[in-house]
DNA sequence: GCCCCTGCTTAACTTTTGTTAGGAACAGCG
DNA sequence: CGCTGTTCCTAACAAAAGTTAAGCAGGGGC
């Protein structure tokens, strides 16, 4: 795999969502990076690791999650290719959380002290690395909106929208259909529902013709229903550079 | 009040969570401020707003909100004296929340402009702000954790222990009592829960001998039980430089 | 001192969600 | 091909939380 093919999600992300020049994403090229494969389930880095570089996710999804006491787990966000889900490694020496390879996945790593290097002999650098860090934190706050005040259905319904906005960015959904590899369980952990309750959702939204899931790929039946459900409002991504 | 008095509560978190050097700290009391008074429940800023400064809490309660469609409130976190609450403003234009002052408060604004000329010139300040914006989104992610996953009665205790490791970190608790000045509506809010519940989980605890609240104040009546139910675990505050 | 507003408190009832316990479908593997 | 383990699916029942509707308490303003 080139390092082209490896970054093309990243980049393709940040060309949109930042004014990166053509010569940030270029040095960004010329990073040595690490190539790791995972399998369905592994878990990546696990919670009080400590880190000494970064991971790109160059194929496959990820979640980020935290398991508490009494077993009870909680997803606290996915990754897609092209995101950077430890990027806050760089100055939070411990994991906090886990993260954890929802499917077969392909990761660079790439060190702290290269990215380190790079951003202090480009500045821009570090600020589009940082403010990606600050829209994976909006992406986490809306997360809480989601869990704390909308229905199960609802929430549903969001998370399936926002993970079509933010594939969409890097040209990974054909029609109305996409890929979200979570199993029922898995799902009902990032919604904090149980997995008896996630299939009671799921099946009452096949019923209704709104949305369909099957062997991790969603398939939309209904916008309009859908939107309706969702409430979902984007600015939370920060899509555009200005926003 | 002096730049001393107003940054006070900043360095003493500076000097416990980071390793910023007092020269760093002195950098900071030479930025441009303006000193700003709120009232209680007053919106400092507004979901959508551009900024092109940022805030420090001098004194004061605020947090961040978000409101649904439907009209529903979720806060999103806490924020206290020495906290920086819109410092992703820095990097993201637009206001994905609105920021609220809970008690009367008093901030300073500094702008973003004369920020970056100091981060410019002193990286290790970007760096500290970098890592107080991480902090931040940790903190917000073990906030998905409450909501989604802990009883509404646990999830109030963990917020009480979260809140109590925050204010003693500038000296704000004195034995058991410190301030939290949410209404139950807006305890609830914060959890996830209506006022009705938050009431009665407020009155289950008072009952069993757990923690009181009373006119904003909280006191803890059985640290025993109060750790039981809160299972807290503080890595996610990241209170060392090494952590 | 009284009024008014906000926040607190409680109860009765409804809805949502969790729990427990199965069985069915399906994929991987020997 | 049949075994095994996971995921999916469902139902019956229990518990948690939401809704609605009151009354009460206390502080600030007149």
């Amino acid at each position: 795999m080139t390092v082209e093919a490896i970054m093309a999600p990243l980049f393709r992300r940040l060309q949109t969502t930042t004014d990166a020049g053509r010569d940030d994403l270029l040095a960004l090229t010329s990073l040595p990076t690490t190539l790791r494969q995972y399998r369905e389930n592994q878990t990546i880095l696990r919670d009080g690791d400590r880190t000494s570089e970064c991971c790109l996710i160059a194929d496959g999804f990820c979640v980020r999650s935290k398991t508490i006491a009494d077993g009870r787990r909680q997803i606290l966000s996915i990754h897609l290719p092209g995101d950077l889900p430890d990027l806050q490694g760089l100055h939070l020496p411990a994991m906090d959380h886990d993260l954890v390879a929802l499917s077969d996945c392909t990761l660079v790593f790439i060190a702290h002290a290269a990215i380190r290097d790079l951003i202090r002999s480009r500045p821009t650098v570090g600020d589009i690395f940082w403010r990606d860090t600050l829209v994976d934190a909006a992406v986490v706050r809306e997360w809480i909106v989601n869990v704390g005040q909308r229905a199960a259905h609802n929430r549903l319904a969001h998370l399936i929208v926002e993970l079509r906005e933010r594939l969409h960015l890097t040209g990974r959904v054909t029609g109305n259909t996409f890929a979200m590899p979570l199993t029922q369980e898995q799902l009902g952990e990032a919604l904090g529902v149980t997995s008896v309750h996630t299939n009671r959702i799921l099946r009452q939204l096949r019923i209704e013709g709104v949305v369909e899931l099957q062997r991790g790929m969603v398939r939309i039946l209904n916008e309009t229903k859908l939107q309706e459900l969702a409430q979902f409002d984007g600015r939370y991504l920060h899509l555009s550079p200005s926003s």
